[in-house]
DNA sequence: ATATTATATGATGGGCACTTCATATGACCT
DNA sequence: AGGTCATATGAAGTGCCCATCATATAATAT
């Protein structure tokens, strides 16, 4: 398991397609088909990625049969994007291509 | 200036150069020069990434003569380490390169 | 106005993370 | 056991961020 220091801590959740990972999962857990199919991407991309997330306690995985639930680790990433939220309503000039609401 | 989109967000904040200046500035406002003789690194690396930091608005500039002090925005900052520093003390295994400890 | 100090900016090259492709593992069914 | 679906893992190539080097700008002093 990947030792979540901060700058690995950051640099796993600073990629576009962690984000809208983390921004589907807002509304509970998915398995990895369903994200692939929600996003549409390839299922080693999405899971190559999904790793990452959990490696740093960012995401929980929990096994029913043959699929893998992924879910949001509340505690952290709630209260994380929450002021990342604010501060881009702040400061954001109108450019972002990327947007991940926080879960109310 | 640039748009502080989520990944760019994340992304700036993930480096541990950037993480050592944000460390640094947790005890108030420096200039280059200071910032640069404490980390021990060339002036232009520290400007390039000084300048990163305050284009997502995470660093605050002020001029003074012809010192820039660079400070913390730390209406942002600061809750966000000290939700990174509570997530590391629940699941950092031990191999953590790079310590930011959140203001108190 | 020239020198010196402080900081910013531009261009280039290398390292590395991410995607892709291929294959492996695991779970369930018949 | 064999087949199929679901997911993970390994390897390799490529794009891109960051450090470096060089130069430019800004401010103050003499």
């Amino acid at each position: 398991m990947k030792c979540p220091s901060y700058n690995i801590f950051f640099e796993t959740i600073s990629t576009p397609i962690r984000l809208q990972i983390i921004d589907f999962l807002n509304d509970g857990a998915k398995n990895v088909t369903e994200i692939c199919n929600h996003l549409n991407e390839e299922q080693s991309k999405i899971s190559h990625n999904l790793k990452s997330l959990a490696g740093c306690h960012l995401l929980i995985v929990e096994k029913r049969g043959k699929h893998r639930y992924y879910s949001l680790n509340e505690d952290t990433v709630v209260p994380l994007l929450r002021i990342v939220e604010e501060h881009v309503a702040k400061y954001c000039c109108g450019e972002c291509k990327v947007t991940v609401k926080a879960k109310r």
